[in-house]
DNA sequence: GGAATAGTGTCTCTGAGACAATATCTA
DNA sequence: TAGATATTGTCTCAGAGACACTATTCC
């Protein structure tokens, strides 16, 4: 590091700088699917028995995603995927402890990983409608700081994502039917989709959003469904 | 403030949070309009003589939308319009004075109000193609920090911006011919837009995008043309 | 008249949107 | 066979996209 700019940086109060991840997932199995919220009650410290997002103080050195992965680690046991960004909450009177800066975050995960996290202080909470909301314990709201803002910003992400493209996320695995993308959609999406103009446009070869494997799932009730997996466009 | 809580703030360290913000203009009576951005060569400090973006350290107890547009006020002597996050640039290596981040603006004011701050020091540089580059003098990139890369973001997000409604940002005034509006859209989009087509969208009555003002523009070459203002949709 | 702009007509093609029919599997 | 799923057929309508044409004005 340059030393002899360095005081250009001390002479300046600077704020502390947070990241809170909105983690998001859906429940297998539920129908309809519902897009679901991580989050835990506060042990200790400020803000304590409230519930919020997992979140960090950033540390020197860290990239962003980094920080956001090791509050998904550390408070609440998941290994997370791939954080984006959505944005800085400024607001000064966000945190009445003082002057903290907050790095929101969204990540999206399969069930299965967040699964064995869930304890009494560690919950998922759906988030419904048109406008979302955080409902923890059939209560709308309520959550710690801005986050109920975050929340919604963070559904916003998700459904944007998943119009444009086949399960972006791999939330599914490789290889999927299109019910079973359909089902995952209309969960992300909060509402019903068209089968047969849904499909349509998923199939459409010009897009390339999917590819066949020429495989076949069985073993359910119906047809056997074709498989496919994510295409190039 | 509750000082109770303000240790658990004060015994992390602190990153220096700076924003910069990318102004975008379009030089009117160009053909073809071309996208442009304002820089400033730094003076004194860090990065004497080099282009980049207008910045500045954030200061307590102030919205980041106002320390970008103290930074337009000190920084090159322009008033703002209503300056929108990009995000946040991270990288470590990013200053080499120590840790800085960044949050990232951008804002998109009419030539007018920018024209009197241009100097030898604050100049325009167009912004051109498919993959947007800062050209000063003729060359193209070269900015301070990661300036390039918050250039090619606030041009996508402008692009973005101005492909979903005319004029969002009110470049023109209250009142326009289609074909000023399109001048301008195809300068910030940085295409040729289809005359007939375009028109016709941008008229869709069912969008609502323009309403008629009734009132017809004359006195240029052409017959004369009907005067509209932007709609509620 | 020529150049530049304003505005309209018309044709094709694709995809959205909506209904319906048929096929295949499990229980 | 009933129920659930898979897959395809077909019709309409709106808009994208592309050409072409006429009208108005200034020089």
């Amino acid at each position: 590091m340059s030393s002899v700019h360095r005081s250009e940086l001390e002479n300046w109060p600077r704020p502390s700088v947070a990241v809170d991840v909105a983690l998001l997932t859906v429940v297998p199995g539920e129908s309809p699917g519902r897009l679901s919220v991580l989050l835990h009650r506060r042990a200790v410290g400020y803000g304590e028995g409230r519930w919020s997002l997992p979140g960090t103080f950033v540390h020197e050195g860290e990239r962003l995603a980094q920080s956001a992965l090791r509050a998904l680690k550390d408070k609440v046991r998941v290994q997370g995927e791939r954080p984006e960004q959505l944005g800085v909450f400024d607001d000064p009177g966000r945190d009445d402890r003082g002057w903290v800066l907050s790095v929101a975050h969204v990540d999206l995960i399969p069930y299965a990983r967040l699964e064995p996290a869930l304890t009494d202080a560690c919950a998922l909470a759906a988030v419904e409608g048109e406008i979302p909301a955080a409902v923890v314990d059939g209560h709308a709201g309520g959550l710690l700081f801005d986050h109920d803002e975050i929340v919604a910003k963070a559904v916003g992400w998700a459904r944007d994502a998943y119009e444009q493209k086949p399960d972006p996320l791999g939330l599914l695995g490789e290889e999927f039917t299109l019910y079973e993308l359909q089902r995952l959609h209309e969960a992300v999406l909060g509402g019903v989709l068209p089968k047969d103009r849904w499909r349509r446009s998923m199939e459409s070869p010009e897009r390339g959003l999917l590819e066949s494997t020429g495989g076949y799932q069985r073993g359910s009730v119906g047809a056997p469904a074709r498989l496919f997996r994510r295409g190039s466009g």
